[in-house]
DNA sequence: CTGAAAGCGCTTACAG
DNA sequence: CTGAAAGCGCTTACAG
């Protein structure tokens, strides 16, 4: 017999260490591999004794199925690809803690990468995930196309956050930004605020566009004419913030409170109030958006609006875990809700914005 | 021929799509299945002409190799685990992206998992990642002790950091965290502080240790004797350091610099400082450890000592990739530096810290 | 330099 | 309910 490899346990090349086959349980339970793969996947009825027997099996030989040899012969790799934006953005973070802990919870595992705000390296990530056979695909907002994403739900379940899209083996989930930010600057009016600045997010972002409606739709509700003067664009970090509080400074607007479209430019633009010597909430109110973990402990503690990172990735998670068995997945995101810390107080009757040091 | 699959093309149970095999590549350029491999593995010497062909058929066709077809049959599956501790946290999230990014360059995906700081659960993560057959593990930090990834070591390359051990199959990286803390308490004398508090970290977490000595060998170098009521521990979060600093201030104990084992609990001191109306750096100085991007924009901006996360996670990855290659790992972490903003200045003649509102 | 063949560890029609 | 067999898409000794 020409060609045969020799068949000391070293030849296997997949099992580097000397793992425990399927075939080996079989063999120690004297059943079939076919029947302790049934049993594994619980695809079809088996006797009890022989389901002892595998269990038995299973349990003293210690084996754990090859995830590859599965993915290879069964088309599914128990795994699903989350193409978040930045691997280390103090918000997704916590969306993917919830990913992590619902998926681990069905035995699934996510496989994180990044697209860094960029369609075409998302559309890369995707690629890679689907040659590394994950069965299915979360992607968190993104800039990828709307077209692009059903293009992909054709292939494997995908679910996205940050849009409202609705199309077969696709399910989509977005919280509500527009209504967030609509309370946020609710808020700042109900304290008697009638110049409220806005630091507004990337405009590529769709967040940042909702969030700005929201300011705008809270004003005009108010009968407060929108200024476009009183809004600075920021870029969603802290510099940014920084900067946009210091450029609405230097136009001598005035304005006794101070709304940014998300925590960190809030807190940046805190830092430039206070090189400016402008004291928070006393002489001008912040408010921040997304309820960072941090924001709790800025100086001043950050009024905001909490934005359930957590929970939209367990929803996204729980979605996908759906679909992937073939039903239907039914989420409700939480309502936006205020968070009201130290940040935000009354405007003082004659301070403003622009009486600066 | 009985027990023949139907030869439709969705019989394949792998290619849910319709993809492109290695196969096909082959019969295009008229050549056989393991040239193919060849090519793409550089695994041996082949003539000029089928290489071209072979090129221009996978170009043609768009072939993507199957990474699960390619870990079965190869051993090996250009993926690395990663085993982080919490998947969202400020500090390791800048090092998971150190590492992403040097492994992208090579061709290699991480495999992202958390450990939360329990010894069980980092095991179980390695196992997981060894079904999955990740042909590298990274560890960052953790409990796990280190005969459990010396183990490890034994089935594949592993480079841990935050230790200092030597064995085969094993690299590891530390950054100096005892040079660190020196030069931070270094520069607090420097600036005239004799009385300085300090706010511990976990004390089963091996950084916080090096820094507590860090910090009382900086003392004992300037003739300061080293007190232990002026040490409080703390648990690395804002929350634990706002605790501490409490605590400090009610046991009345005089201070006029704090100095806490990383940036997250020195943002929470100077919330409990500034609670008391102790005004950070006129009647105290605070100092961090870590120099989380944010730092750079708390009120006042912190001083602290530059921890290279991103370099750390970058180096690891590189000599993971070293390994997986054969060479020997060299690697040098950038020395520890204090970098000086506005939370930390002389202290003033006769402000002490005990002298509350 | 190159091809035919065996094998990686599973899953799943097929045929009892 | 269960087993024998083929096949998933590659890699790699073996033998030219």
């Amino acid at each position: 017999m020409p060609h045969r490899r020799t068949s000391s346990p070293s030849a296997s090349a997949a099992s580097g260490d000397g793992s425990v086959t399927l075939q080996m349980v079989a063999q120690a339970a004297g059943v079939s591999a076919s029947t302790v793969s049934r049993i594994l996947n619980g695809t079809a009825v088996v006797s009890e004794d022989k389901k002892q027997a595998v269990d038995e099996a299973i349990a003293r030989l210690g084996f754990v199925p090859n995830p590859m040899a599965r993915g290879l012969a069964g088309g599914r790799t128990l795994s699903v690809g989350v193409v978040t934006q930045s691997i280390d953005s103090p918000f997704y973070g916590v969306a993917l803690r919830g990913i992590e802990d619902e998926l681990d919870r069905a035995g699934y595992t996510p496989m994180f990468v990044s697209g860094h705000w960029n369609a075409s390296e998302e559309a890369r990530c995707i690629e890679m995930l689907r040659s590394r056979r994950v069965d299915g695909i979360i992607v968190l907002t993104g800039r990828l196309s709307d077209a692009a994403l059903k293009q992909t739900a054709k292939a494997l379940p995908v679910v996205a956050t940050g849009r409202r899209l609705k199309a077969p083996n696709l399910f989509s989930l977005d919280f509500d930004n527009f209504e967030g930010a609509r309370l946020a600057t609710q808020h700042l009016i109900s304290l008697g605020h009638q110049r409220i600045a806005f630091i507004a997010g990337n405009t590529e972002h769709p967040d940042a566009n909702e969030r700005l409606r929201g300011y705008r739709a809270a004003l005009e509700a108010a009968g407060i004419a929108f200024k476009p003067e009183l809004v600075a664009p920021g870029l969603f970090h802290e510099e940014s913030g920084m900067l946009a509080a210091e450029r609405l400074l230097d136009t001598r607007q005035r304005f006794t409170a101070l709304f940014a479209a998300n925590d960190q430019m809030a807190l940046g633009a805190c830092l430039a109030l206070q090189r400016h010597s402008l004291r928070v909430p006393q002489d001008v109110s912040v408010m921040g958006f997304d309820d960072l973990s941090m924001s709790r402990y800025s100086i001043p503690p950050l009024s905001t609006v909490h934005h359930p990172a957590y929970e939209l990735g367990q929803g996204a998670a729980c979605a996908m875990l759906c679909m992937l068995r073939g039903e239907k997945p039914v989420f409700e995101l939480p309502h936006p809700r205020v968070v009201v810390r130290e940040s935000t107080a009354s405007p003082a009757g004659a301070h403003a914005a622009s009486s600066r040091a």
